[in-house]
DNA sequence: CAGTTTCTGAGGTACGTAAATCAGAAAATC
DNA sequence: GATTTTCTGATTTACGTACCTCAGAAACTG
């Protein structure tokens, strides 16, 4: 069966010593002995029994998850979904802990990074705000020998060994299509609605939204984008404004998390007269909003296969282990109201 | 930290050997002390390790996947994604066997799950094919206490533990969504080429399918459904045939594996003839459809989602653990050529 | 060639649980 | 009251790995 490393030693004439020695990369073997071993290893086809081995090291591993105390629904998941993983944690050996950090803050969170360093936990999950401050810090991180994964807002160019989200851009170019199609070949306006330009997501989104209407529909002018930061209040206003001021607006995409006020907007108007709408998350109010016609599709990136994803990678990362990729790719979702979950 | 049995042993004031007649229901344990042992259980919270307890017994889980020898390309994936399990199987103290049946056949399903059971093994997933002996073969795995998965396809009433697989009544729904959507307030025909009405999840597609188009897309008028057996050249024959006889024909559904020989088909038609189309199975064809526009939307359910949750869950079965519903659920994927992973 | 350093082997303990054996206590039976 | 049965406790071994100590061998150094 399942060669052990009692069947290693035998096989390369060591001792179980130095085929420990080997295993664990500890020093105190000659070139020759270590190649044998190897060799055995490799011919044996072993590999290490990593519950026996956590069993052994006793080692619970130990995760920081740093997420922004930013209350819209889809955080709010994704806390849920940490929380979960807590209470999950006791049989999974990991503990896990959360840090709050102010939203778009790239000062705030690249300091929260660089006080989580002398706390030397194995891995670290955040959502990435850009800056050069953040950068660095997760070069600190990497240099203590901590995992780092971003989580939902990736950070390109950094030292993160992984990126536990979806393609922004490849979401937008999809909110185009669906858009472009169920507008039905009419011609019109498209208004866009988003958080802020200043983050990276929202930016993305809208980049490979614009390429796809311009590649593939023409027919459709699109507005300037429309900035509210996310905020419900502000969102109702300028959405509400926008369809007065453009009666032939036929189609609009939520691609931030201002999707209560603007909802709150098209339910101002008249039903035949409403356009087509394309948002992101699935939320209680999406769900809501989907079921009755308000909004035609919901693009969605699950919290909760995020969150565990980063952990796996995390914990893969630990043991030096390789992941299933196609388990990791976090999927762009698309939500009509007859395939919602 | 996390309590061992040693603590509790200890807060219960019993031994070690007591604590795991209790744990294991075994026999040998007055009323009153199994209690006292139960009561230190829950209030120190103790769970098992379930790693330790598997070194422990030594034990492998042994599961087998019964699936049809059918050569489509979703299958041949399953049986991809289930090999892939068994290369990974070594590191998660499993063993996983397949054994193949003949397509659509209940007998010869029947007869392969009967034939399992004398090996006894902790698990079986199967892809299910409707019928009594089919049933009576289910309950004779649960008498022999082995937990049992349907796969893909579902045997709604008997006594199988959980359905690895997508709800195919809602993507059904969620094509003729797409698709009524997608031809833009135009009238016309729609065809619905099928593999066989005698296979449940191509029932309950089109059932879904002719339920949407009902209440929705009255102006679309759906041509009786196409059954052509998968066959790519029968496929591509009667496709072609409807084309011709039905130039208003501005949407198809193909809710089965004849990706191939519609395709074909549909390669004849010029350009700006062709209809909507909206398959199934993001498969090496439907991508390359999907992304030179033969094919607007493709649903798809994850094959190797379902092959690992299938395995998650019989695992689950035999520790007697609850499972995530969330991740066990198997989403419809839509497919646009912007969002293919 | 004695002394030092580097390598290797042997052996043990530990992790948390399962499972077995054996002995003693309590309860039931004769 | 002696015997049997049922319950309970103590103790041990095992699973596969990690990690520690100690001793001795081999290889270098001066």
């Amino acid at each position: 069966m399942k060669p052990t490393v009692h069947d290693i030693a035998r096989s390369a004439g060591v001792s179980l010593a130095t085929v420990d020695r080997v295993l664990n990369g500890r020093p105190g073997v000659r070139h020759v002995t270590r190649e044998r071993v190897e060799q055995a290893i490799s011919s044996l086809g072993y590999v290490r029994d990593v519950a026996a081995a956590n069993l052994a090291k006793g080692r619970t591993y130990s995760f920081v998850f740093v997420l922004p105390n930013y209350d819209n629904s889809f955080m709010i998941g994704i806390r849920d979904e940490v929380h979960a993983a807590i209470s999950r944690s006791g049989a999974e050996r990991t503990q896990i802990r959360i840090v709050e950090v102010p939203p778009f803050d790239a000062a705030a969170l690249a300091d929260a990074l660089n006080h989580i360093v002398p706390d030397r936990p194995d891995g670290v999950a955040f959502v990435a705000v850009e800056g050069l401050e953040v950068h660095a810090a997760v070069a600190g991180l990497k240099d203590a020998g901590i995992a780092v994964v971003t989580l939902v807002s990736d950070l390109p160019g950094s030292e993160r060994d992984h990126f536990a989200g979806i393609d922004n851009h490849a979401a937008g170019r999809t909110a185009a299509n669906l858009l472009g199609r169920f507008t039905g070949g009419r011609d019109g306006r498209i208004a866009v609605i988003a958080g802020s330009m200043l983050v990276r997501d929202h930016r993305e989104r809208l980049e490979g939204f614009l390429a796809v209407m311009g590649e593939s529909f023409a027919r459709l002018d699109v507005l300037p984008v429309m900035e509210a930061r996310d905020n419900p209040a502000l969102t109702a206003e300028v959405v509400s404004a926008a369809l007065g001021r453009y009666p032939d607006i036929i189609g609009l995409y939520s691609l931030g998390a201002g999707n209560r006020g603007m909802l709150h907007a098209l339910r101002e108007v008249a039903r035949e007269a409403r356009p087509v709408v394309v948002a992101h998350e699935l939320t209680a109010t999406t769900r809501a909003a989907l079921s009755h016609d308000l909004i035609d599709a919901v693009l969605n990136q699950d919290a909760g296969h995020e969150v565990r994803s980063a952990i796996r990678v995390l914990k893969g990362k630990v043991e030096g282990l390789s992941v299933i990729a196609a388990q990791e790719r976090i999927r762009i979702d698309i939500f009509l109201k007859d395939n919602m979950p």
